[in-house]
DNA sequence: AAGTGGTCTAGACCACTAT
DNA sequence: TAGTGGTCTAGACCACTTT
């Protein structure tokens, strides 16, 4: 049985959002251990003193974040740190372009060209078909961060600047605002080392480690729209994330 | 207004997940488009012939897959893709090992060792403190695919056999079965290229592009237990995701 | 049979936005 | 002021597991 731990139901914070809160901060004390059951819903429902639906939310809270597991007829447990459950997120690698102010970022190059093997391949279309290539470089401060270089589809009836406009418009497309034509895409990360192209326009030495993350584009016909692949150092970047009971949101 | 679009009550699936995937399905035939408007809860719970509540859930549920935004007082809109929405996971990691019958761990080496000032700086213990080294090759088929290095805190009170079965146990850590005595880690990847020791295990030229997996684990009292890493072969693995709307779930 | 999680209802009240 | 999303109640019924 809970002492009827005090939630504040004026607070801003709803009560699903703090009784599940005060659940993942047991479980970071070591009041609820890994793999050991929780209180049943009934339990808590008494113990918070709300509703069936509240705790239901809290526990769904705690689901969706992967902190329990729930096993229908016998309970819900405190799920152990596993690393299939581990996620690295794209937010780290634009924190270098969100800085706004300090980021610039540089059209190297916007021409018509006809396609090759390569290209024609990721992009589903003949070898010497047109396509537009855009290459760019994001600079923070003097510093040359990231290197771009995108291919998309020549589309004669939209004018050049518009598709870059809303196709690649870096701000854009990072982080989502405005309206899309672009309904899904693919994307990779491979471990590289610089080619010259890339060694010079990053100021790096060649054969520096670095990242590769390539993107595929494609409209709501499910045609593909764009290629393209950003570079940067990997002196100067990792993927970091953290996994676990850390106590706050 | 809708046609009272038929969901079937008596279908295992849950009334609210039929709702979220059919307007998942609409958003991804571009009957709803990115920026625009859905229509609003009444009007959905009209149409689906569902309590408030339900409808709550079904939008709960594509806020949380990132599909849709909701602003209060104003509307739910549909979410544009963007990058910084993007996650990738290390199950694509792990089904190199998940592969079970294919896969063997083999134990190059388990020796203590004194900490030296990286290891101790890692690890948050003194220079020439004991550690115990654990190297082991991950091998698919007969091919190595990973190489994995750890260092944890000599514990006395723990048998190392113990030690390795807990807390470095692969499986366990990677499938989060059991139960875990490790609160939270911290991982990072990294670019790099082979060096020899690790080249030569994974039957690799060195200088290779690879991918490293760094990571440190904390106990429950906030203590550093572990710090190692995972290497593996830049040409044979890629980290892959997708983003958008692709229908199912 | 008793206990557990899972879904759902039909309202209520609130906070916010548009007009 | 009317419409929107956000929270919450107090039950009901079901499916499943444990004993």
């Amino acid at each position: 049985m809970e002492t009827p731990e005090g939630i504040d139901k004026t607070s801003f914070e709803p009560a699903y959002m703090q009784i599940a809160n005060i659940i993942r901060q047991r479980i970071a004390k070591g009041e609820y251990r890994p793999g050991s059951r929780l209180p049943s819903e009934s339990e808590l429902r008494k113990a918070y003193n709300v509703s069936p639906m509240t705790i239901r939310r809290s526990i769904n809270l705690l689901l969706d974040q992967g902190v329990v597991n729930t096993i229908q007829g016998s309970g819900t447990f405190v799920r152990p740190i596993a690393l299939d459950a581990v996620a690295f997120r794209l937010e780290e690698f634009n924190r270098i372009i969100k800085d706004a102010e300090q980021t610039k970022v540089k059209l190297l190059e916007v021409q018509i060209e006809r396609a090759d093997d390569v290209i024609a391949r990721k992009l589903g279309i003949s070898q010497g078909d047109r396509t537009v290539l855009l290459r760019r470089l994001i600079l923070h401060g003097m510093d040359p961060v990231l290197y771009h270089k995108e291919h998309l589809i020549y589309d004669p009836t939209r004018p050049i600047v518009e598709a870059e406009m809303e196709v690649t418009s870096l701000h854009g497309l990072i982080h989502g605002t405005g309206e899309s034509n672009l309904k899904r895409g693919e994307l990779a990360i491979e471990a590289i080392v610089l080619n010259k192209e890339e060694a010079d326009l990053l100021n790096a030495p060649e054969m520096l480690p670095a990242f590769r993350l390539e993107h595929i584009f494609y409209d709501f016909y499910d045609d593909r729209v764009s290629w393209g692949r950003f570079t940067c150092r990997g002196d100067r970047f990792r993927f970091t994330t953290e996994i676990g009971f850390s106590g706050k949101t």
